[in-house]
DNA sequence: CTGAAAGCGCTAACAA
DNA sequence: TTGTTAGCGCTTTCAG
């Protein structure tokens, strides 16, 4: 059912229906009125918002692009982005780039031809070793974007992410503010974005404290469960005191492994983690944890965003501070 | 920069300018296809799929209707879903009811709206409690679309789900088999949909071996980790030997419990788990775990999507089974 | 091989 | 208050 058709059911003009229908001024016979709106209603009349974004410019649609849609980080992120865009009216395509960096820049060109109104990116770990590839992907995108999470330096537009390298500094300053000198770090590959700063800002903490970093021991996992248990096989825990672990399901694993292993290692042990999922919960020690607020970061990107559709030129960077909780 | 800007570029038609840039027969001289080509990779020419839906009828586009995409299992299917279509050229636009059965027809008309080529829907339990209202928005639905999961009786549509009851079943046959009688049920609240098929297979299982359902004791909670702690402080566990939880979550939560309150009780207790989920692996003790395949759900789900589309008037209803894990 | 023209469903001046 | 008209960017006959 199209305007036209009602227009004729009705005997009116198509100008008329759409006005009706869009309810705009009520320069409109009330008896018309109600007999489109009738017609309407009977014939189940659904508009056809594709060709009216072909006239108004305006999809209603914001991409949103992120690496992995089953790791919790990104579905929660996903899930305030959503909630946020639908709360105006807009509705938001989701789509996964498998962690693949290739494919962001086909999905951003296939967005872009859907004729978003704007764009979230959630960069890969893999597209910040291809720097200038990326950095050309970017620079081509013509609508407004907002890069979340996973910062890109090198190119003007809007940002938003926590600060790593604060959370990692606060994990290390934690554990040498209670007396550990003999630390095990259980640090993420070398590939990690993330991961990177986190491992800048421990260190830094290291240094200021004048711990020598030969002295701390480092396995590199993957951020998973299984990298956590690994993790306790590779490390040798003899005189280590305390731990950080680059986030919580590598504790998890870790945990999971002493308690199976050598229960009692575990009263010794002052672990730190970082994300500070609802799951660390499961365990029985208490773990500090340092936490990103996803619904507020969430939140700051699409505002952000959202000014940027209001107003093109406008461009914003935005650190957030994360927290480290001790529960 | 549009089909018509390049025609007049290159001193051509624009019909000729579409032809070349979407690869129609070669009825097009080398010349004018190099030089057209040359003045779109120029100027970034990007299509615009928006306008050229609008004459082929055509989105590329499904929509995913979900409850809530931060449960994990949903956004398991979503990842699934998202890749079996993007592999296909289409995109889907996913969208979360937050379990708000209202939201369901307003999205519904929404997705259509935006001329979807198909539909996938995973009703919220709310929507189950609405029968009437539930039945007309999906007799309304013009388009081909498939109920995922959680399936809706009463009406004529192409369906998809895990048998909940022959699971139920199975997990009790199993405690039952393993010579338990005095058996907890931390179950889901009345509303859930998968809770009460599995309820009826778990009671199935009881009446089939002569065990009187008085002297189970059930508890009723939320699959989530908080219900599972909780059950252990409702329940009364003295003679209890087997255990049948209705999810992961709650089973986590549980022994948790168990753990901090009462270590030596894991060890006389046979549980029995549903979900399968990988954290399962978290625990230290081995608990059998009925297994609903999300990949293989969704490929199906999408297959017979595929079908519809193709053939509007195809229907299909399919019910997996799933299989009882004890690693 | 090429181009003119019609039309997808809708909005938005501009007339009447 | 109403209707006419001209497009939005694209595809697709149908003539040349």
């Amino acid at each position: 059912m199209t305007l036209k058709e009602i227009a004729l059911l009705a005997n009116v003009s198509i100008s008329i229906v759409s006005r009706i229908v869009n309810d705009k001024e009520c320069r409109v016979s009330p008896e018309k009125r109600a007999l489109v709106m009738k017609i309407a209603k009977e014939n189940n009349y659904t508009p056809n918002i594709i060709a009216k974004s072909l006239v108004t410019k305006k999809t209603m649609t914001i991409g949103l692009i992120i690496p992995d849609i089953s790791n919790i980080f990104f579905s929660s992120l996903a899930k305030s982005v959503d909630e946020f865009w639908q709360s105006r009216g807009y509705n938001v395509i989701l789509v996964s780039t498998n962690n693949v960096a290739e494919n962001e820049e086909s999905l951003i060109n296939m967005l872009i031809s859907r004729q978003i109104d704007g764009l979230i990116i959630a960069l890969s770990d893999e597209s910040f070793s291809e720097y200038d590839n990326t950095k050309r992907v970017l620079e081509n995108i013509i609508i407004p974007y907002i890069l979340v999470d996973r910062i890109f330096d090198g190119i003007n537009c809007n940002k938003i992410c926590y600060d790593n390298e604060l959370g990692g500094y606060l994990a290390g300053k934690m554990l040498i503010d209670n007396g550990h000198k003999e630390i095990a770090c259980i640090a993420s590959n070398d590939n990690s974005y993330s991961g990177k700063k986190r491992m800048i800002g421990f260190k830094r903490s290291l240094t200021e404290n004048n711990i020598n970093d030969k002295d701390i021991q480092y396995y590199k996992g993957n951020y998973d469960i299984v990298s956590g248990i690994d993790a306790y096989d590779c490390l040798d825990l003899t005189n280590v005191t305390g731990v950080f672990s680059f986030n919580d399901m590598m504790t998890l694993g870790f945990v999971k492994s002493i308690i199976e292993n050598d229960a009692p290692k575990l009263e010794e042990l002052f672990i730190v983690s970082y994300d500070n999922i609802e799951l660390l919960g499961l365990l029985t020690k208490n773990i500090p944890s340092v936490d990103q607020n996803i619904v507020a970061l969430a939140e700051q990107a699409c505002k952000i965003l959202e000014r940027s559709i209001g107003d093109k030129k406008y461009i914003e960077e935005k650190i957030m501070k994360p927290v480290l909780y001790e529960k």
